[in-house]
DNA sequence: CAATATGTTACTATAATAGTAATCTATATA
DNA sequence: TATATAGATTACTATTATAGTAACATATTG
């Protein structure tokens, strides 16, 4: 076994993280059949992890059998979160703009093909605009579409495959064709536009957060705009430097810290 | 080997949690010998785990070989915290308490000898306390204090074994027979004071979170006070039945889902 | 240019995991 | 009440992954 790459890596952690992944908001609650069949990792082996992770607190079972998150996934979910420099340096950027311009900002990192909450201000005319922490329906956000737009075409083409659009107001593109050319033009404009797609009041542009040196995208900012106050037109005319200037900071942060994707 | 409780035990897994465990806001750079060192992990191993963690996405290595977390780390972190049921279940509970009484109140859960924030709510006249997610100084807090005072014996001597108090504010005790006595009144008056001890203008008041089956304590919540508008006094004589009434809503919940310490 | 510290790789004995299959346990069904 | 079914747990080994030693490589420092 010489020269093997594979030595150095080690397959049980990587099998015992994909278990703890599996638990989250959408589903606080799993089964061991379950586990073994989604991870694909045969029952004893999951149950051994499984216990292993109960053990250790990250895990726990309820009467019933059913496995739920425990205390320590808490803890350690709370270091991993509160630790991560991109997050904490990206913090006094966006505080710094929000304070001066008084404009919702938003901003996430990719994850796959979703989009992971960042850090966040929001305007008190925002209301109720409460985002989700992890986002899908990339196709309907102004920080999801310029991300599509930078992707590599491959990326792009897998996202295209298995791609189901909701209509989650009377403005948002479900056409593929049509999302395929939003695209497009959203790459060609530099920015992307999310016209009450997403919400009914709301009104976003977007930019990317880039690697400048893998020149690949890692995530995105935007501003976030109520439609009672503000046009579209309105916002290109007066908002678009700041939030390049804003993307161009928030590269310089992520290319420093060589976050790639 | 038949019959070995420890065959359904991964320490591989183990192993590869504790190196993720090593980060956090504290600590969020470290290098390969000294995780090498503080695990007790050979560095062969450390080596392979370190380099399972980076290409899973969960660490990073800058140009000088220190790891950092990755932004799979910073999403799970999300996940393992927003999908804690404990928290998603303490949070109606505390906000119901805080709109109709417009108290500032917190939670915790521990973690060791640490407490973690579970979740809080703060009143606009408590400026600036923003308090750490992670809490060390027990002995300086009202939730800190009636965790300790509500622990196993051995624990809490375990505790006190490498104690070492800092004077936070003129009101910290910091002699430990002092600490002790504190404890002793805490655990016979079933709630916990602190009169500014922790921070200058802030008194608190905190009971115990208890899993009622096992009877072990495992969070505490608190009331928080700005001194300038209550003394111990009004609290003491106006808001105690309060706050033992939300320390047994949690405590129910706690025991219905099973945490224990 | 040594000297030192730190990270990476090679090699193999040993210990841990994977996988099969049997057993147990709870719940539903006849 | 017995029986069927699904899920969880345990027993048992072949196989394979990991631990550990030691050599090698690559900065870093004086």
């Amino acid at each position: 076994m010489s020269g093997n790459q594979e030595q150095y890596f080690s397959k049980t952690l990587e099998k015992g993280l994909s278990i703890l992944n599996l638990f989250g908001r959408e589903t606080p609650s799993r089964s061991l059949t379950e586990i073994s069949i989604i991870t694909g990792i045969n029952k004893t082996s999951t149950y051994r992890l499984v216990n292993t992770l109960i053990q250790l607190g990250y895990l726990r079972k309820s009467a019933d059998k059913s496995l739920r998150l425990g205390p320590k996934a808490f803890s350690m979910g709370h270091e991993c979160f509160h630790g991560f420099d991109i997050y904490q340096g990206i913090k006094p950027i966006i505080d710094k703009t929000f304070f001066e311009h008084h404009i919702s900002i938003d901003s996430a990192l990719i994850d796959g093909y979703k989009l992971i909450s960042l850090y966040r201000r929001e305007m008190p005319n925002l209301v109720s605009f409460h985002l989700p922490l992890v986002m899908d329906e990339l196709y309907a956000r102004a920080m999801g579409k310029i991300v599509l737009a930078n992707l590599e075409s491959d990326d792009l083409e897998h996202y295209f495959a298995d791609l189901a659009p909701k209509k989650l107001t009377p403005h948002t593109l479900v056409d593929i064709d049509e999302i395929r050319k939003d695209i497009r033009s959203t790459r060609t404009r530099g920015y992307s536009i999310n016209d009450k797609e997403y919400m009914i009041g709301v009104i976003s542009i977007g930019a990317p957060m880039m690697n400048l040196q893998t020149k690949s995208v890692v995530g995105a900012v935007s501003l976030d705009f109520p439609s009672k106050e503000y046009s579209l037109d309105t916002i290109e005319k007066q908002h678009i430097s700041l939030l390049l200037t804003l993307a161009t900071e928030a590269s310089h942060l992520i290319t420093t810290a060589g976050i790639r994707h």
